[in-house]
DNA sequence: CGATCTCCATACCCTATGGTATGGTAATTT
DNA sequence: AAATTACCATACCATAGGGTATGGAGATCG
């Protein structure tokens, strides 16, 4: 009935992989490197999956499945209005999810090559712009207001986790907040 | 004293090279692969380099030549105020600059495994920020403002070559003018 | 207890790639 | 014309990686 406890499971390999995804990029994803340290052989792999295309689309599948709803579900569930949630937002997304934030720009180079990855990530793009759009509308009658400024919040978070540059007028943490308040500054 | 007229120099592998870094990424950038395009075989390549750590270290040095001092120059060239210089850069980042973005993105992938290569992008990002940061000042007096208006905008240069959502409200273009009309809407 | 199933090791093949050594050819120099 | 140089082809080696075939040990089931 149960697995034997020393045996290695899909979700071993799946964990492993994304976890070395982001830092080292969709190519040297490798069987034999993943091999190595999971301390087995290939012939683990290929019980488990059918080939390495097999990996990366249950790669992607676990990514889709542990999105970002729990992001929304986490906000939801505290509540407040608009403006309240929106900086609870900003509040996990750039302090507890640039971790992830690696992973999804792993993502996004290995979806410059593969359209089925690069559908996924619309996907979810789309989800959370949605989201933010909406919060942003209760603030902002102005639709294309409200879109713009979702926009530029997403974009923050990304340029955040991908630009080198140092702050310089106040930490980096101040920075992020001096940002979130210039876009929450007009407020109707 | 010329050159042999059907003879391949240097540039053309890194030209090669720098093109095809984009679409592929660094660790498809082989030595073969390169060959094959250009018709010739690695009798070639061994010839102009000494191996493929010359060539990667080659194509950064042309990045950072080539870099984005033309943009300041450009949008100094025409001048005005700061309000009119920063939309003009926008202006050209985001209108002809977004294959440049493409080939800076891989730049970053490549960064993440190679400290050299973090430390040329940092110093770029860093010319890049300072010079938006001023401008932003001369229009906002307070520092920490301008510093955070210059990191949303170089932001959302970042975001909107990285980000796969599509616009709603307004087509793409109309959408990153009104971020950047945002970002300036309440001037001092 | 024998049969079966699960999980993995071993051995092997093929391809791609970085790298080296060497030879060849056309152009240039002397 | 002979020698040298610039540029490239050919042949070869070593390694890494994807994939396949098969055997084996331990658990589980009948």
């Amino acid at each position: 009935m149960d697995k034997p406890v020393n045996s290695l499971s899909r979700e071993h390999w799946i964990d492993l992989a994304l976890r070395s995804l982001p830092e080292n990029g969709i190519d040297k994803i490798t069987i034999a490197g993943l091999a190595r340290e999971l301390q087995v052989t290939k012939g683990s792999f290929y019980w488990h999956f059918k080939g390495r295309e097999d990996l990366l689309q249950a790669m992607l599948k676990r990514w889709e499945e542990t999105g970002s709803e729990v992001v929304f579900r986490e906000v939801d569930r505290v509540g407040g209005n608009a403006m309240r949630r929106l900086r609870h937002m900003a509040d996990i997304i750039f302090r507890r999810y640039g971790e992830q934030l690696d992973l999804e720009l792993a993502l996004r180079a290995w979806g410059r090559k593969d359209p089925k990855i690069l559908k996924a990530i619309r996907r979810a793009d789309e989800r959370r712009m949605t989201y933010m759009q909406n919060l942003f509308a209760e603030i902002y009658p102005d639709k294309k207001l409200a879109e713009a400024k979702a926009w530029l919040l997403f974009s923050l978070y990304v340029g955040e986790n991908i630009i080198a540059a140092r702050a310089r007028e106040q930490n980096r943490e101040d920075l992020l907040w001096t940002c979130v308040d210039t876009l929450l500054a007009d407020a109707a």
